[in-house]
DNA sequence: GTAACTGCAAAATATTTGCATCCTT
DNA sequence: AAGGATGCAAATATTTTGCAGTTAC
């Protein structure tokens, strides 16, 4: 299971690095200087997550959106505690930085909490109607 | 836009409340009495959740699942503030009797807020590996 | 050279849309 | 009878899988 450094991966990880937003596939698919097919694509991101580079956010709309993730993560500890905010005209979605407390409930083991506040941008506030 | 009262809407409503966790469309359509077709299921979801009768929540998986609202929802008026846990195995989503507190973000204006748990079920917390 | 990685085609999954027909009011 | 609601077929959107060919190490 050696990992090897090919330039698609490296595009995908510039494409992050250089967006302050999470990305779908389609607009990383976008924004790659060197394209690449969108099934490697799909499959890098499926494995940046797995090695802690990466967070996947789902969307209100069920779609999957990727962001860099801190320093504060690798394969074994995955902090994604952070809140994301997502616009539900334009849903572009960004982390938000905000103190996320975990919820002690009874029932069941909490692994992880996800945390997703909507609303209008400021972009699309003026916009609505 | 007046509203009509059909065995479709009423064999939806009472699968929804006869569970206490968020079901999917298949889920509603498998615990249908009265058979409907899937497509009618869902805009019938979608007509409840317009009206305030349903919450609509996303999976980890990206998968719409719904569940029948409490008293203090209208179609003006959706207190969707609570959590949701969903196993990382079974995927079976219920909701959560927390308290959410909306944070405080400065960048944009937050109207909805969904907490989504997620982690290993009763069930599911022996069964692994 | 070998195994990880890529790309193409196709499949799987979830949801939406168009349209003719049905049935509630 | 009017028009809201249903059902069928087909489309759309997103993501996954199989497999042959490519490339990093």
């Amino acid at each position: 299971m050696e990992k090897r450094n090919t330039k698609q991966k490296q595009g995908v990880m510039e494409v992050l690095q250089s967006n302050d937003v999470a990305l779908s596939a389609d607009e990383i698919l976008e924004q790659l200087s060197t394209k690449a097919n969108r099934v490697t694509v799909y499959r890098i991101l499926e494995r940046f997550e797995k090695e802690g580079l990466v967070h996947k956010v789902i969307g209100l709309e069920g779609k999957s959106y990727y962001a860099s993730c801190g320093e504060h993560c690798d394969e074994h500890d995955h902090q994604d505690m952070h809140a994301h905010f997502q616009c539900k005209k334009c849903k572009t979605l960004e982390c938000v930085d905000v103190e996320i407390v975990r919820p002690r409930i009874s029932q069941h083991h909490v692994d992880e909490v996800q945390v997703l506040l909507s609303g209008y941008c400021q972009n699309c506030k003026g916009e609505i109607g």
